[in-house]
DNA sequence: CTGAAAGCGCTAACAA
DNA sequence: TTGTTAGCGCTTTCAG
């Protein structure tokens, strides 16, 4: 024999006590103005009463609404996400609104499944950390509520949260011009990735910019990871190709190619200069500590959140929006010494 | 003008198109044995013709479930808490449940407002990795389903997915006295806190195995996060006492500690040992990587999801469960050189 | 095997 | 200012 759960009291119990309609229940709970004050006293002491609480789903079924949202992120182990969703968190509570989190794993399944979420109404809408849009998306006539932060889905035109990629890259390539190097070797992300492009892009540029060649044999491509950091010193030592420093498109990267070169005995930064893109609380942690472009992760999840509130709450589709990047300067880039620009 | 959305097919469209009631299709989804085979086919064929998708939402509301659950953690920063996510939504998503995650920040506030969401009916039920639980909770008399992951409520009586973090580092300070190591100290996690006493407990035990005589100067406390490392580090540097190894509760710590160790010009693993506390990612990124003791942390987040789906469907409170955790050996732990060992 | 009808708990026209 | 009433879209008795 188990206990019978005592059911949560509902409005109907409140109005019964109070002596008036669930109807007004409902309003001196939603809108106290339109009640009058003795009214409002008498549901407001019948509510304590009975320890009412309302019940969200059966208030959203009627709204129309979940006021819950999905942010979808490339991939959830990198703690890159994690400040973004802070930022999200933090300006979905303050409009009532719950945040679910997906991790997208760069699979289109995946993807397709948390974007149907909003189709089953499990949320309203989507914010979209992704590189990807799966076919059959991209050709649905009606797509959900969305707004993509950090990520260029090609030919679809959604509200965006941007940071300048190319630029950033360009100056973190500058730095490194700055300080004397010349054999700069660049981690890029996945190819062909908007995001990756452009900071690969960025990198050519600021090379062009200090009137540094191109070369291609500098350039090896890897996922984001710290795997691919490692792996990526390997690849350029497999090449044969000498540097003096390294700009990575992501600081996980930057930090996976630091412990490799350490393993191999080569010394940031006396050695070779590494520069990373993010600036994740890992930047910080590492010795010696990463010089990195500096993100605003905290703010592109609240615009984000806020994009996407705006277009829930009606209003069409928001403008794109542009936040500012920066190059912060710690200890793992420095000027290159006689030694190693020479390639020994 | 805007277009008028154009509103979701519904149950009543589908069966209208079938020629049956709303009940049948609704049968036929969900209970295809109880429908006649003819039946089902023009069932599903009305279904693909309308693009019905059932309202999550709706079928919530009848069933008195929200299929969502509640993985309230510490510290969301603490990558840590990703792969838990990670093995959470695993056994979510199979189960057909949502995961919403919630930062605690340690703050009574915030873990009250996320457990009030199950009253709410925002969720079913919560998994739990907070190291303490409100006053005013506990005293509640109903409590929602709760499964504590990692953590130990005193007094609660919870079903827990756990560790034996005792044993686990009474093993670590065991290698680290196979190596060698005499003087051996030990950053805490904050107190008291069950999960901080267990490993402190657990150091001091398998100090008392190798014959170590306990010194108290040796054991600093921090809060589990990389820049509680950094300050470890420094106030035993200030305490001026001498030691050849390190045992952190946390990766977090260890790695905090390594960074500031290298930056006060003592090498790892030659001057000073470090054993660190979860193998988090980034024990493999740092160099030397780091020798920790693994969690299987994918593992912990199923588990604790089934044991909460256990109890969800109606099952009394589950056993607990205790999970193993392993000792790694990298490269950050190695026998003392006798310059250290003496403190020079 | 299928249908009619009730109802999950709430909000919002509409009326009074 | 308040009450009546009609749903939101679904599942599930209860009859047939």
């Amino acid at each position: 024999m188990q206990d019978a759960p005592i059911a949560a009291p509902t409005i109907a119990e409140v109005a019964r006590l109070a002596g008036v309609s669930t109807a007004t229940v409902s309003r001196a709970l939603a809108q106290p103005e339109r009640v009058k004050a003795r009214t409002r006293e008498r549901v407001i002491a019948a509510v304590a009463a009975t320890g009412f609480i309302p019940n969200a789903q059966a208030r959203n079924l009627r709204l129309q609404a979940t006021r819950t949202v999905i942010l979808l992120v490339r991939d959830i182990s990198n703690p890159f996400y994690l400040e973004i969703y802070k930022g999200v968190e933090e300006a979905a509570v303050d409009a009532g609104y719950k945040v679910l989190m997906g991790d997208a794993r760069d699979d289109d399944e995946r993807i397709l499944r948390y974007v149907d979420m909003v189709r089953e109404r499990h949320a309203d809408g989507l914010i979209l950390m992704v590189g990807r849009f799966p076919e059959a998306l991209a050709k649905r006539s009606r797509l959900p509520p969305i707004v993509v932060a950090l990520e260029m889905l090609p030919g679809l035109n959604l509200p965006t949260v941007k940071v300048d990629n190319h630029a950033a890259a360009r100056a973190a390539v500058a730095h490194l011009a700055r300080l004397g190097h010349r054999r700069i070797a660049h981690i890029a992300g996945p190819m062909p990735d908007p995001m990756s492009l452009d900071r690969r892009d960025g990198y050519l540029a600021g090379l062009a910019d200090a009137g540094i060649p191109a070369d291609p044999d500098l350039v090896v491509e890897g996922d984001f990871g710290l795997a691919a950091g490692r792996a990526a010193i390997r690849m350029l030592a497999a090449r044969g190709v000498d540097y003096s420093a390294i700009f990575a498109a992501s600081d996980q990267m930057a930090v996976g190619a630091m412990g490799e070169l350490r393993a191999r005995g080569r010394n940031v930064p006396d050695d070779v200069s590494v520069v990373g893109f993010d600036d994740i609380v890992l930047a910080e942690a590492v010795e010696p500590q990463l010089t990195t472009i500096h993100q605003p992760r905290r703010e592109i999840g609240q615009a984000a959140m806020k994009l996407l509130i705006e277009q829930l709450s009606g209003g069409g589709a928001p403008p794109d929006l542009v936040l500012p990047t920066r190059l912060v300067e710690r200890g793992s880039a420095a000027a290159p010494t006689r030694r190693t620009d020479q390639g020994w």
